[in-house]
DNA sequence: CTGTTAGCGCATTCAG
DNA sequence: CTGAATGCGCTAACAG
């Protein structure tokens, strides 16, 4: 391996010249930085990064934390896509990526541990968030800079992050189920715990409200993601008196999950139900029938987050934010009139 | 930050002795041990990565290279599952992952040589395999460790890879085409840039050949993953003056778009047209139909790569393997009787 | 404008 | 069994 010495003794300089070189410090001669690059490329010579790691104090690199990947939520393309979000600022800045995917929560606890006391980031972007969660809770202890992408179980105020309105987004898709004249409207969530699920409930039941629909508990069900997920919630609809006209479903897969056990059952989408979902990841567009969603601007929220995180973690007592991206509805082809 | 001289000085003993006992170094006394581990634990140490890094030469970390997202292959959840995989013996080793993901190919080069130059990880996983590829080149002259999940386009012997029997594959799942009496076979494939598509379509044609089918030029097609891609196949299958009976695509993520494509037409499948197609994602079983799939166990796939990347970071002259995962086909219901 | 010195936090000789 | 000394490769004062 090559390193800063060699480069200088091969151009007649010190070392710290070379460095200074590499940093492109004004006060060296154009000449001399002429010579050193021209040697540097002439050698191989390439910074190592540990090394400047350890004297700057800081690596520029960050870690990406997904949720535990135990119940398969992993197999959403939500994530490949805030990855893509994440990444194009991480590129623009020559930062680096540090993926955490581990299998439980307690797993997924100790890397991020690692990561924190081991230097091995400069900060941590968590996607998901869900309640009493000891990852969060440990970031905040630490004063380590974090943002979560979704709205934070606690202390909103003080931990930045990115989010939709999700709220909102619940309450104007299931507004348009009810404008579309559908009264007896079902709720789909995934697990309670994730606060993006009750956010998105809770829109959904201002909606009934402002229109003066009673909510019945037992159109709220919730469930797993993927396939035996959208079986359970079908099988479910199915044993209730009378089966609702309009579905609001908390996530594209979900709903993906459903289509395919509504058809084996005989119930047509949207001709006997009517159905809206969240996210408009790629696949809501080929379905049979192509969803009607919110589309959440996925890559958006990745991309925010990276970019507010990075400023965190150069400037640290820059004040917690709160970053809501827009939303909008994408009109496809799963609502009909009632 | 509390150091290693910290934990010496309050144990009372040398900062060479508390490296000792970070190491578990046996000639150390099980009771200065004890103390010192006591005083770790209280002063909170942990050691800095960094430091470490620096003088072992080496990162315990490994990168993962996508393929470029420009093409949105990324949404494939072919790459969550394979990190899954990767993740899942990274994680028992204490190893880390930095992941890159590209728009284009040359920023994917240049995070590469960033990754390789900069001492950044000790070894690479390339999640692609495509002729004259860049990134492969340059790895294999650098000698740095690394292994191909798929097929090498070039030095097969020499570059360690991890694979399917992609030709083998596709000749079993065309020949239960033809089994299930169908004659006017095509194949739709992803880019015949990818070395995948080439395997797969080789079996496919073998799987003629042997039946004294003859391979028929516009019965090939190759196209984007994702919704137009399907969209192009199928306009390009009605096109024609026959249109095959049965179907091989080379992606579940291509067939997904074909089907919605397709029952727009009113062609339906199997009824009509049979299809099968690889990977097994777990999108294939909530389509309707149900598809018929080669099963190639991508989670296996990722597991083993990090499982013989890992070897070979550590010895560095391990020679190159290849490794080949077993596929099963699952039978589901995109296929009937001709 | 440039060289010298020191030190980041750790592991590893070599002594004892 | 343990300590002192040295250096990994780089940056950052401090001199000049």
């Amino acid at each position: 391996m090559v390193t800063i010495k060699d480069v200088a003794k091969a151009s007649g300089v010190s070392p710290s010249t070379v460095s200074r070189v590499i940093a492109n410090n004004p006060r060296i001669s154009e000449e001399t930085k002429k010579k050193v690059r021209r040697m540097m490329k002439e050698l191989g010579y390439h910074p190592n990064i540990n090394a400047r790691n350890l004297v700057a104090k800081s690596t520029k690199a960050i870690g990406v934390i997904m949720p535990s990947s135990a119940n398969r939520a992993l197999q959403n393309p939500f994530f490949p896509e805030i990855l893509r979000g994440i990444s194009s600022v991480i590129h623009d800045v020559s930062y680096s990526m540090f993926l955490s995917t581990g299998e439980t929560e307690e797993e997924i606890f100790k890397e991020v541990q690692r990561m924190v006391y081991g230097s091995y980031v400069d900060g941590v972007i968590l996607l998901y968030s869900r309640v009493e969660d000891k990852v969060t809770n440990f970031l905040r202890e630490q004063g380590f800079p974090f943002v979560i992408v979704g709205k934070p179980d606690r202390f909103e105020t003080e931990i930045t992050h990115v989010d939709n309105d999700n709220f909102k987004a619940g309450k104007e898709i299931t507004t348009h189920l009810i404008e579309m004249g559908h009264e007896r409207i079902g709720f789909i969530g995934g697990s309670r715990e994730l606060l993006v699920t009750r956010e998105r409930e809770g829109g959904y039941e201002a909606a009934l409200r402002e229109a003066g629909i009673p909510n019945q508990e037992s159109y709220k069900i919730h469930t797993q993601f993927l396939k035996s997920g959208g079986r359970e919630a079908v099988e479910h609809l199915l044993s209730l008196e009378t089966i609702p006209t309009g579905l609001v479903v908390s996530d594209d897969l979900i709903s993906l999950g459903m289509l395919s056990r509504l058809e084996e059952s005989g119930i047509r989408v949207p001709q006997d139900v009517s159905m809206v979902s969240f996210n408009n990841v790629y696949l809501s567009e080929i379905t049979r029938p192509a969803l009607t969603t919110v589309d959440i601007h996925i890559q958006e929220l990745g991309a925010q987050s990276a970019k507010v995180l990075i400023e965190k973690t150069i400037n640290k007592n820059e004040p917690a934010k709160r970053i809501i991206i827009p939303h909008k509805i994408v009109y496809r082809d799963s609502v009909s009139k009632h």
